[in-house]
DNA sequence: TGTACATCAGTGAACGCGCGTTCACTGATGTAC
DNA sequence: TGTACATCAGTGAACGCGCGTTCACTGATGTAC
């Protein structure tokens, strides 16, 4: 029992066409989100959903991958600005690390088809593809990477290469989300995720005297 | 410039059908490994690596998923069977729990694409596949928890609860190998690995008096 | 020892399907004279 | 003020393709009498 969705649309006025690709954008990361994977989201699917013909969707996109890696830019930009609303005004760098852990894995709980779709599937990306669609992402890292100097500063956690305690951070949580919206589903609890980023943390720590 | 690689065969005599299925079985882990992704994997493509033709694949599996699902399980079995034998013998508990992560993380390196397939996309198991194939699954995490409380016991990590510990540190080494066979590659190598992996498990330490 | 027959491993051709993409088009809206 | 025309957003029909799967079959091998 298929519904029909295709819904009533006006055309686009004059200036305006640049109104339909946001749609279809929308329309793909909405799809993303309901059917799980990049293959299920098909340009025929998409156009649906928006209420447009197929080839609509050229007038905007040269062709599937472009739009796919539009949705995955935007997405990595949605969660690099969410962690940073949830650590801004967090004057301790340990306690802004800690929340920055359990901010993204949050996120990536909450969104986990665009989730998987960025950072778990391959992406033979071209060169210039990835210095485009990596800026937004590598900015999130950078502001990981300067929380963790600013606890270095701190004395909170140990000094050393701030690079490698960046990925160190990055590989619990990407781990804890993966295992969360992958196979695991139910066995870990946001409990048990702060609990393993406190303890990762703790890895980090200054030796006593 | 495709190249036909339909192997002479001979069929299979009398009572030695079951040898096509371990053919196919091999093949299909083959080309998850060459071409990256579950859909690239056809059945016809199966069939024409093993040098048969497509409704042979039926006569020893009901559809492709049983198929898929045979690879995966066989995938997890032998993870686990690496990993073991990697740690076998190793007297020092916590010298164990490190040598397990980085085993099981180069074992996910070293075959990337079924790693993907069975801890990275998305499966929607019944309840009876699901109690077959995480059966070895569950007996490699089993032979964590183990040696999590070996740990525990020899007072090497904090006391506390062995599966919480055990979840933390399949997060860690599933997140670096993520990260390694994704978006990411080359960005993390062994060094690094073994640094993130010590790092966490410093975090188990007991409190020093 | 010879022959009819059952069994078994595998084949060849075809099915219907949904996909990404192309191409010639339509018809409303704004602009030039 | 009126009309011819360019522009622009979008359409409708079709393309070729590879897919999973089905179905009636073939032909070699072993078995019963």
């Amino acid at each position: 029992v298929e519904e029909k969705t295709t819904i009533e649309r006006r055309r686009s006025p004059r200036g305006e066409g640049e109104r339909l690709r946001k749609e279809i954008l929308a329309a793909t990361q909405a799809l993303l989100l309901e059917t799980g994977d990049e293959d299920a989201v098909s340009i025929r699917a998409i156009a649906a959903r928006v209420g447009v013909t197929p080839p609509s969707i050229y007038l905007h996109f040269a062709d599937k991958d472009e739009l796919i890696g539009a949705v995955c830019e935007s997405v990595f930009a949605d969660l690099g600005a969410q962690v940073e609303a949830e650590v801004a005004g967090i004057e301790d760098p340990l306690e802004a690390l800690r929340q920055r852990g359990r901010a993204y894995v949050a996120y990536g709980v909450a969104h986990p088809e665009p989730y998987r779709v960025v950072f778990m599937t391959r992406h033979d990306h071209t060169r210039e593809e990835f210095e485009n669609a990596a800026l937004p992402g590598m900015e999130t890292f950078q502001s990981l990477v300067a929380n963790v100097v600013a606890c270095i500063e701190a004395g909170a956690i140990a000094p050393g290469d701030p690079f490698a305690v960046a990925i160190a951070m990055w590989a619990v949580v990407h781990g804890l989300t993966s295992l969360r919206i992958g196979s695991t589903q139910g066995m870990i609890d946001d409990d048990l995720t702060g609990y393993v980023i406190d303890t990762a943390i703790r890895g980090l720590a200054p030796e006593r005297p």
